[in-house]
DNA sequence: CATATAATGAAACTTTGTTGCATTTACTTT
DNA sequence: AAAGTAAATGCAACAAAGTTTCATTATATG
């Protein structure tokens, strides 16, 4: 779907920083933190605003938190039926040592037992290791 | 396990700081933050030798990361065979999006396929929700 | 096209984490 | 037990990451 589309789609107003971060999110196909986002799109917009930006896009659901033990938070694209009610990112994801870098796996969370004393709302995963283009190098 | 006995045991230096550290995680029975140490321990130690007894406590294998969405890296005690050369942390985590603590549960990292392309070397895995104590407030 | 509402940009600030260096402390060896 | 060495500490300065406030500008809707 295209950047238009999809701020419509989530109720977000359309704007120069929002349709630009979007397709960087659009085009990267791996998670992208602000910081990356900021040195990707240069000075032209405003660090205040990107921290804004990626804010409501997680709480519209069109992009969803990938973290790791950097403590760095990144947002990746949801899939197309999350929405502000229902977040469904329910897959494992992968991040590389080496580069930092962080992908969504196509691969849904295995079931578990978990304590019945505790609320749960979702699971998150990450495997940790090398990625094909570091491994080479 | 007391502290000095574990201090000796990963080949670290004896210090009032280190010692009051670990006690603070072992008793604490949750994984706790660089922030949540400091305002622990008041003003007593140095920030920048908590930073770093938190760094080589986890070199050493005496804690390992527990990580969430917000950002923010806590640590928690390892079990007894983790050292230098293997953290074993195969655990689920608990954190708890209201009061924000998170705890390791006695649950181990069930078995994926992960694609055979990535060398993985860890899971880390996460279940959010909202803890007993949070459910009653 | 006027207007209400939302988004932006800029400045200031807070929090979080790091680096370099001089001083102090812990452990080893004699 | 004293000396020597290697490591840990404390401090200052810095760097990075994130937040808040508020005046200005832009968007969408009737």
């Amino acid at each position: 779907m295209e950047a238009t589309e999809l701020l419509k789609k989530h109720n977000l107003r359309k704007t120069a920083t929002r349709t630009e971060v979007l397709k960087e999110y659009l085009s990267a196909g791996k998670a992208l933190s602000h910081a990356e986002l900021e040195s990707k799109l240069g000075e032209h917009f405003d660090r205040v605003t990107l921290y804004r930006t990626l804010n409501s896009f997680e709480e519209k659901g069109l992009l969803h938190k990938v973290y790791d033990e950097t403590g760095t938070v990144r947002f990746s694209l949801c899939s197309d039926h999350c929405d502000v009610s229902s977040h469904e990112d329910d897959h494992v994801h992968f991040h590389c040592t080496k580069c930092g870098n962080s992908y969504c796996l196509d691969l849904p969370i295995p079931e578990m037992n978990l304590p019945k004393d505790l609320m749960i709302n979702d699971v998150y995963m990450v495997a940790n290791g090398i990625c094909k283009t570091c491994q080479r190098a």
